[in-house]
RNA sequence: GCGCUCGUAGCUCAAUGGAUAGAGCAUCGGCCUUCUAAGCCGAGGGUUCCGAGUUCGAGUCUCGGCGGGCGUACCA
């Protein structure tokens, strides 16, 4: 039941029927309920074309629209030449017993089917713990897989593993270093090596695991185990903060399969290479990067840019249509020397797209917490989700774009006081369990005594649920689960003046049923809502 | 220098090129005998960084400034 969907079928068959020319068709919903419950701009982008005045053209389409009495009773022209469509007592009802019907459906499409899709996200270097841009990437590449999957597409979530190249080696050696202190012969940590205290767990664990014979393993081996053991810990903190992934890929299987090989000769064939200077160059200029790039350095190393670019290749073999990258703001440059690469081995340009997610910057009460990346001293994910909850943590990333630096407070994050906008939407939602536990058994309404909801409240209530699959669609399209966030806000705010303003259970049978009905179909649409931010809705709180 | 990105209320942020730019926090004033006060009602608060342009219409698009962040490795 979209009843946005609804009006947009008349205008196209009135345009149709009036010989206009096709033109994108916008409904939207007017920001005052008097001008009606769904408007449309069309008349006005046509009136250049026609060379008629907007309000003429308004005029005729409105003429020849077939409106009867149901779900449109009403057409105005208003302002410039919108178009303004007012829906029947009926229709909002109808609405109200298809969301009963159909349940965390309600919200359901098929605009993405049969496209295939893959969402990239995190993809943290297993050579330590996950920092808190990391957190907002997950949060969001979360939800972006679960609007899509609402609106028909076909999702898959990955997080990549570079457990290959030198900061594995790095990484082995580092480990080394710290198990030599604890076995008193003593070695530095190299150049570049980590020096965060994880190591020094980690050169525990590999003394237990290996005991002496540790020092005779090669770094890279040892990295690889060290890689492993950090990739696990990523994996149960990231289940923690209730993201799972469909697929965990590995740079290291790449290699072992020769596929960064098998990229090079892609792109060689399609001549965008050239030598010079002892190393292999990919010619991205030629895509719009303002310097080429190198392949293979001149001591004959792959770059970490080689097998990326087989990653994504490998991608598309597996028979995505389109991929998704979320990406930290320090890889912009990456991102755009990876689409130049899509390009040049023949893809679709839109085949990548590249979602930078912006920084975030820790504060604790008003002053930003200071964390230098060398000595290791940061604020990583697991410490954060301790400190403020899975919850609280994802509202308060979904409820920006990606695109915003965001500043994230930790003491307002955990603040859980009625200064906390966190708990608003769970509580709505724990608020109508507990009605509900209250009321007990009671008949479901019948469509006669939903005609009692005609208090203002409970019109409110219902024109915000109908727009529930507009701002589905548009979260999704647009990758911006914030929309959806924004959405929930009003709902529990016309659902809380309507719990102050309208008694549910009361000594009226027939408006009890009814109100009892219309507060089941806002608890749907809350949970549903709530389980595309990757958020709890509890029962009671 | 070049490239990317952000700039909206005191603060943190919203707003498919559409009608009077909205929330939360903070400030001020009301409301608990009543289904959860983690709540509700009300008030104040704006040159959407500046300047041009495109458009019937610009916070949104284009160009030029200013300011913050980040890139600009034969690192990842």
């Amino acid at each position: 039941m979209n009843l946005t969907l609804i009006v947009k079928g008349l205008i196209v068959k009135s345009l149709g029927d009036l010989d206009f020319p096709e033109v994108p068709i916008v409904i939207e919903v007017p920001p005052d309920p008097n001008m009606g419950d769904r408007s449309c701009t069309v008349a006005l982008s046509l009136a250049k074309q026609l060379k008629q005045p907007p309000r003429q053209i308004a005029e005729q389409i409105k003429n020849v629209l077939p409106i009867d009495s149901d779900p449109i009773t009403k057409v105005e022209i208003a302002g410039p030449g919108y178009l303004n469509f007012f829906f029947s007592e009926n229709a909002l009802i109808h609405l109200l017993q298809a969301i009963l019907r159909l349940n965390s459906d309600f919200g359901n499409s098929d605009r993405g089917a049969g496209q295939r899709r893959l969402f990239e996200y995190v993809s943290a270097n297993p050579t330590g713990p996950m920092n808190v841009v990391s957190a907002r990437a997950a949060a969001l590449g979360d939800s972006m897989v679960k609007l899509q999957r609402k609106i028909g597409f076909s999702v898959d979530s990955e997080f990549y593993i570079n457990d290959a190249g030198k900061q594995i080696m790095l990484l082995g050696a580092s480990v080394k270093a710290r198990a030599g202190e604890v076995k008193g012969n003593s070695r530095e940590i190299p150049e570049g090596g980590y020096h965060g205290s994880y190591v020094k767990q980690i050169a525990a664990e590999a003394i237990d695991e290996f005991g002496d014979a540790l020092f005779t393993l090669p770094d890279e081996d040892l990295g690889c185990w060290s890689a492993d053991r950090i990739v696990e810990n990523q994996r149960s903190t990231l289940e923690d903060y209730g993201i799972q992934f469909d697929n965990w890929f590995k740079e290291s299987e790449l290699r072992r399969n020769n596929e960064h090989q098998t990229a090079l000769k892609l792109l060689e064939e399609r001549e965008h290479t050239y030598s010079k200077d002892g190393a292999l160059f990919f010619r991205s200029t030629s895509f719009g990067d303002n310097e080429d790039r190198v392949l293979i350095t001149s001591d004959e190393r792959p770059t970490y840019f080689l097998p990326d670019i087989a990653y994504h290749v490998n991608k598309s073999k597996r028979g995505y249509d389109k991929v998704i990258d979320l990406l930290g703001p320090d890889h912009h440059g990456h991102g755009l020397r990876m689409q130049a690469a899509m390009k040049a081995v023949g893809l679709p340009d839109d085949f990548l797209e590249v979602v930078i997610v912006q920084q975030v910057n820790l504060m604790r009460s008003g002053k930003p917490v200071k964390m230098s990346k060398r000595t290791g001293e940061i604020i990583t994910l697991k410490e954060l989700i301790e400190e403020v909850g899975p919850d609280a943590a994802k509202q308060i990333f979904l409820s920006r774009r990606w695109s915003s630096h965001l500043d994230f407070d930790i003491e307002t994050a955990k603040d859980r006081s009625e200064k906390s906008p966190v708990y608003y939407l769970q509580y709505a939602h724990a608020r109508i369990c507990s009605i509900f536990r209250k009321a007990g058994d009671v008949q479901e309404a019948d469509s006669e005594c939903l005609l009692k909801l005609t208090a203002p409240e409970e019109q409110k209530l219902l024109r915000n649920l109908s727009v529930f699959p507009d701002t589905v669609e548009s979260a999704a399209l647009q990758l911006a689960p914030n929309r959806i966030n924004s959405y929930l806000n009003d709902l529990a705010t016309s659902f809380t003046r309507f719990y102050h303003e309208c008694r549910v259970l009361s000594d009226d049978d027939d408006l009890t049923r009814a109100r009892l009905a219309i507060c089941h179909a806002v608890k749907i649409v809350l949970g549903e809502g709530l389980r595309l931010l990757g958020m709890s809705a509890p029962e009671a709180m």
